[in-house]
DNA sequence: CGACTTTGACCTGCGC
DNA sequence: GCGCAGGTCAAAGTCG
């Protein structure tokens, strides 16, 4: 075991990640294809929104504004039901004690892994209750970062893919950089004119 | 051979 | 205390 992990350094804010993946940088996912988690139609039982966004509520203040308002809604979505309410109570409380910022997203896809331009290293799967497709879990392979996410494809329209994100890189993007060296070199050469 | 995936076992937290 | 469910570990297997 890992036992406890030291609490992350305070992370400069050049580094901190785009509030929405770099889709700009995968062009098998482009923008086009996110969904907004809002989607009622999108909103399935499978995925414990509130448990998945509550985390974020802590320390979550540079990428709120798209999943708090998700998180919002699937409130309102919950309460018409109680029998699973329970459920989620707990779940979500258990979700309390983690501090890492939390943010999730939906895209269409027909694969699981979606290319945000960092090198993620699969650490388990595991079966979820009231869901056709297993979670799994990743790690970001970068050695002093601290970030996972976690993946699971809706059972209820198996071309969506939820993904979570917890934590916040503290270093580059690998595909972003090579993207920006070359613009930036260019930017460089032409601002001496 | 290193990086990565797979997968069963184990740990933890919570409700009953 | 027990059982359930989610999350993680780590050994073994796979791949380039």
């Amino acid at each position: 075991m890992e036992g406890q992990k030291p609490p992350a350094p305070p992370l400069p804010p050049q580094l901190l990640p785009p509030p929405t993946p770099s889709f700009l940088f995968t062009p098998s996912f482009p923008s086009s294809s996110l969904h907004p988690p809002l989607d009622p139609q999108l909103l399935s039982p499978d995925i414990d929104w509130v448990s998945l966004l509550s985390a974020g509520q802590a320390g979550f203040t540079d990428h709120k504004p798209m999943m708090e308002s998700a998180a919002s809604t699937m409130a309102e979505h919950r309460t018409d039901q109680e029998e699973r309410g329970n459920k989620d109570k707990r779940k979500a409380s258990r979700m309390k004690k983690a501090t890492q910022p939390r943010f999730a997203f939906q895209t269409r896809s027909a694969d699981d892994i979606l290319d945000d331009g960092y090198r993620w290293r699969k650490y388990g799967q595991k079966a979820v209750k009231n869901s056709v497709y297993p979670r799994s879990y990743y790690r970001c392979t970068h050695h002093t970062c601290n970030v996972k996410k976690q993946v699971q494809r809706l059972s209820k329209d198996t071309s969506i893919v939820v993904t979570t994100y917890e934590g916040i890189h503290n270093h580059p993007c690998e595909k972003l950089m090579e993207t920006l060296t070359p613009l930036l070199k260019q930017m460089q050469f032409l601002s001496r004119f």
